[in-house]
DNA sequence: TCCCTCCATCGACGTCGGTCGATGTACCTT
DNA sequence: AAGGTACATCGACCGACGTCGATGGAGGGA
């Protein structure tokens, strides 16, 4: 976890998966945001976020539902933002998290034009 | 990796990420996917795949580009099959893989309709 | 000022997973 | 039958990661 002041969430521009063979740090950077969704704890997060009231939830909100520590919430909403699909604001005591509008669309658009047929 | 007969992909039927906060299996079925893409490698091999002519490639000749080692690349390729976005074909001494048609759009379905705005 | 709440970070632990060389297995050729 | 090729599996190593309790630090209320 080099504090990376937030990477591009999956800039790969130009083509898709099919178009033309990846190269190395495409593929390494597509797979960042693939690793930020492989967790059922993170997806469950990312979820709870984007259903709560407002499109924005601080971490008390989730804690609960969620089933986790405090802690291990903290270290999950951080990778999600890392990973350009959550963004964090902090007003007063609380740390409201939110949905980056278009973040998922955008890694949609990569797995699609896929698989013509 | 308890030998699943092949799950189905991602199956999660009714809402998608925003629409309602995802229950603990939806979750890990879902993470499972991401998981199979949550690799470099896996996501290059992929790639590899399906820009290869005809849509299908052998393990000899990705085994090259993707420089890693002969039983690296069929491990990957197991659970790029496992998790539902390959298919295997046997012909001859040669195994042929294949991505799965739709699987990537089905994915790419789950996380649009998330963030309206 | 004191205390309580909310959250991030730290340090540690156990597990998962990517990688390899070596070996096993099926198939094809001669 | 014997050898070679293509691939899967095995066993091992080691770094990455999810998880937690404990600690730290910033804000707000009484």
């Amino acid at each position: 976890m080099t504090s990376s002041p937030l990477p591009s969430p999956t800039s790969a521009c130009g083509g898709t998966l099919a178009s033309t063979p990846l190269e190395r740090e495409e593929a390494v950077e597509l797979s960042r945001t693939f690793k930020a969704l492989a967790d059922p704890s993170r997806v469950r997060l990312l979820s709870l976020v984007a259903a709560h009231e407002g499109g924005e939830a601080c971490v008390c909100d989730i804690t609960g539902p969620v089933g986790l520590s405090q802690a291990t919430v903290s270290h999950h909403l951080k990778v999600l933002v890392e990973a350009g699909l959550l963004s964090r604001e902090q007003r007063g005591t609380w740390a409201f998290y939110s949905v980056v509008p278009g973040a998922l669309d955008r890694v949609a658009d990569l797995l699609r034009a896929t698989t013509p047929a």
